[in-house]
DNA sequence: AGCGAAAATTGAACCGATACAAGGATGGTG
DNA sequence: CACCATCCTTGTATCGGTTCAATTTTCGCT
């Protein structure tokens, strides 16, 4: 293909300067009308197709547009529950602010570091499901405003938005005591990268993943309020697979004495969990209660629906994006209060 | 803030001419250590972030991002079934080609036409819900390669991935009238923009969508092939919520002859059907038959699974990537096979 | 030390636009 | 008719890089 047509072009054909030409078609109101007009023609003629926005680009900085981040393949944002509805608070945002959305992601972390550090935006959005800290490491060479969407395990100069991950499922913990469960067993995310399958507690104290390991603390500690001793509720790690999360199910209610309840790190799990559950006619949450985290719409119209402790999705997202999109200018740490949503999925143990 | 460090400052401090200072970055192998390092050096002093994307993109002309354009908010690739099934399986391919993936859309036509013109991309995927045609419109004049989901409708020049609608409306009509059933309703999807409830043949005719006509043709001839007067269905048109769809079955199912089977121009309103019916103890398929259209994932997971004729998304979103991608040179059309599914929401009357 | 090949570096052109100061035309006024 | 205010237009600098032919350096070898 023969080298594209530019503005220059388009002005010397049409016989005047540059600049003018630019205006015609950025500011048309202030170029006489028959000057416009012979560089309309002159447009039409060549095939010029405006102004490209690679060269405006560069001259204006200004992209108009956020970048969100994840260390799993593009799918993921258009796959998981929790992702896409922070997703859709961040559109919202976008669609006001008339910005656009790029999505960065890849397969390995080569390819990541390059896509973050070539992307054309005005910040990132980093979306923390694990492995947060490497994500932050590879955004922050690139100085672009960037706000994590995780508080913890990050360091204090870094903005972010978040909850408190050990109260949080410290909430739901109580909420299955609080119903007289007494065995009861922990469906996690990852601990550390690629594992999954039961774990011990000295693995949760290596826990590379902050996030899962505060989490479980909370479920324990509010077992320890109720008097549980927390170690004889068994941990599983999941990778939000169903396979993972069905191993685990397959485990817990082979034994001679399965879980009464379930808690479960995500909705994600919860659900999948519920799909299992039901398949084998073990009623929920008549023969065992499961509670989710998250709050994601499929919760609410789920069989049963499923009780959870809601993270305020929409607020994040909105909060996220305006803070990109509205210049920050000091980092900005955010903790925002979560919501226990009591639904079908739980009960006091039959 | 003041001005942005930039290559030819590095260079300068490195002592080095820019070229060698831009190849320390790129192509670190061809320069000397020595003065790599008092490069590297130098641009950590000032704080220098790498070579600003902005100003490659200009030079090297591809930008390795494609854009996904619709009409609807942002918020519609992440929470409609099909857009999402669609945009997974781009993902794939752009996965495949470490290639990323913009969003564009708009709140109105005017930034919509901003939008379009302005995305920094290599080419374009079209979503034509509907409208499709004012959108190729918009698209074409950027003059980038660009590929509609859509095959009907548009001229012939222009590149697209789609289905025979009628066909394939047909094929799910078939099934429906030869399990029996005879009084039939279709929840069609917009035949005209912003309108709902139900429609008359004459306002089929003048339908500005032609998808949604060319399906309620299909439909109807399969009706006939049964001896069935295509007149006596009734058609509702909905716009994808659940109100709309909702208001449409109020009124069918209000009646005193309802329908006993629902010909749904989409999953996501059969879905929408489903928990409806549900919800009002109407049992599918016992009472009434459901079939829907498109094929996505959460058809087979609902209650009960629902019947439906499936778009070969993956093939259509891989395809399209691929072709955008990997530069195309001519127009190129492609009309690919749908697959009747049939799951428990269909049935022969009770 | 001298020579030629290979490796490293330079400098300028270029990518495609926008911004802005300065210059020219137009028109109204005294 | 001179003069000043407006309104357009022009030319050039700039955005931040990459590329490539030409030049200089380095290095091995006789």
């Amino acid at each position: 293909m023969k080298r594209a047509i530019k503005l220059s072009d388009v002005a010397k054909a049409a016989g005047v300067s540059q600049g003018t030409a630019s205006n015609a078609f950025n500011r048309p109101e202030i170029v006489r009308p028959e000057v416009r007009e012979r560089i309309e023609a002159a447009a039409r003629e060549l095939g010029y197709a405006g102004p490209d926005p690679k060269g405006r680009l560069l001259r204006a900085g200004k992209v108009n547009a956020i970048g969100v981040v994840t260390t799993s393949p593009l799918g993921y944002f258009f796959e998981d529950p929790y992702a896409r509805a922070i997703m859709t608070s961040i559109s919202e945002a976008c669609d006001v602010h008339g910005a656009g959305i790029s999505l960065v992601s890849a397969a390995n972390e080569e390819k990541l570091a390059w896509n973050i550090q070539s992307a054309i935006v005005d910040g990132f959005i980093l979306f923390c499901i694990e492995g947060g800290a490497r994500l932050v490491e590879l955004t922050r060479e690139r100085r672009l405003p960037f706000i994590a969407l995780q508080l913890e395990g990050l360091d204090e100069t870094i903005s972010a938005i978040g909850i408190d991950e050990f109260s949080s499922a410290r909430t739901a913990g109580r909420h299955i005591m609080a119903l007289g469960h007494r065995d009861v067993a922990i469906l996690a995310l990852e601990l550390t990268e690629g594992h999954i399958g039961p774990v011990s507690e000295t693995e949760v104290d290596a826990a590379l993943y902050s996030t899962t390991r505060n989490r479980i603390r909370g479920y324990q500690a509010a077992m320890v309020e109720f008097g549980v001793d927390a170690a004889t509720a068994p941990i599983f790690e999941t990778d939000h697979t169903s396979a993972s999360v069905e191993a685990a199910l397959a485990e817990l209610f082979g034994s001679d004495r399965p879980p009464t309840a379930l808690l479960c790190m995500s909705d994600r799990v919860g659900l999948i969990a519920l799909d299992w559950l039901r398949a084998r006619k073990i009623s929920v949450p008549g023969d065992v209660s499961v509670i989710g985290f998250d709050g994601v719409p499929d919760g609410e119209i789920s069989n049963p629906p499923l009780t959870t402790v809601a993270q305020p999705i929409a607020a994040m997202g909105r909060q996220a994006a305006d803070m990109i999109l509205g210049g920050m200018n000091e980092p900005h740490r955010e903790q925002l209060p979560v919501d226990l949503i009591v639904r079908a999925s739980t009960a006091a143990p039959g």
